[in-house]
DNA sequence: GACCAGGAAGAGT
DNA sequence: ACTCTTCATGGT
């Protein structure tokens, strides 16, 4: 089997990157291996010390998807500005944001809202039973994440199966823009953050938040800082303890959030918030 | 800006 | 069995 033996100084938890929320797709096994589906494959991998080893996908491939390029040390240093954020980094050492393909973080995260995990989960696995092609694995069957095309084309009607609730119709009409909007992730990783959060937010069902998902774990626009509920209390408690928890949580609190983060945390806060958020208790 | 719809499963009592 | 909570968004 392939093996990326991984240098001393490349800082890298297999466990904490792909365990700590960020992607859907990805399952462990008692023994610590790991399978999952990105793009058209299969990946199975496991990590035993500084040793990746793994099947179905190509070692540079490998090393993009789980993003080994970046110095992680030298992003902690930039994000370690306080003693809270400090021991959230300490317990998840080794954890890595993930380049996710695009379209299905988008469609993962209109489909995630208001809801805990293991249902989000199941509505996107639905999904890619519903329109991936499927693929043998080891004797199993996996399904692909369909492209926008193959959801619009089943029509709304076709996404009653994948139990969406009121998400049904915004997963739809966001599948059928970026099937007509071919140059819809290039558009969006050319521009700037608040320039491609702005026209991600044009899609049908993706707000301030599922936008800001979306920069930071599809495009890499690292100064996001997606606020969820979790996040929102851990500001409050320990950062900006002015904000009303009870009022909810109005644009005008989203953005004084994130522009705290983004001038208390630096450039890379959107690692930040993925310590922060991972971190977490409950 | 305040309110509400729409919705399912997990966690706790 | 029942309540509370959940990686929010869009429309009125």
């Amino acid at each position: 089997m392939p093996k990326i033996s991984l240098s001393s100084d490349i800082l890298f938890s297999l466990d904490q990157t792909l365990g700590c929320g960020q992607v859907f797709r990805w399952e462990r096994t008692e023994e610590g291996v790991w399978y999952g589906v990105v793009g058209d494959r299969v990946i199975k991998i496991q990590q035993d010390g500084s040793n990746l080893v793994f099947e179905g996908a190509k070692t540079a491939f490998i090393r993009n998807y789980f993003s080994l390029d970046l110095d992680l040390v030298q992003i902690i240093k930039k994000i370690d500005q306080d003693p809270f954020i400090h021991t959230a980094i300490s317990r998840c050492t080794g954890l890595r944001l993930v380049r996710q393909p695009p379209w299905e973080c988008t469609a993962s995260y209109i489909c995630s809202t208001n809801s805990n995990i293991p249902t989000i989960r199941r509505r996107i696995a639905s999904i890619a039973e519903q329109f991936g092609k499927a693929i043998e694995f080891e004797e199993k069957t996996y399904y692909t994440f369909p492209d926008p095309s193959a959801i619009s084309c089943g029509g709304l009607d076709g996404l009653t199966e994948c139990r969406l609730g009121y998400r049904q119709p915004y997963v739809f009409r966001s599948s059928c823009s970026v099937t007509e909007e071919k140059q819809w992730e290039e558009t969006i990783r050319r521009l700037p953050y608040e320039d491609a959060r702005k026209e991600l937010m044009k899609l049908h069902g993706v707000g301030p938040k599922a936008a800001d998902c979306i920069l930071l774990f599809a495009f890499q626009k690292y100064e996001s800082f997606p606020v969820d509920v979790w996040i929102r209390r851990i500001m409050q408690q320990n950062y900006i303890k002015t904000l009303d928890l009870e009022a909810g949580l109005t644009n005008r609190d989203y953005n004084t959030i994130r522009q705290f983060a983004r001038e208390h945390f630096g450039e890379y806060c959107g690692y930040a918030q993925e310590y922060l958020y991972a971190a977490r208790e409950g």
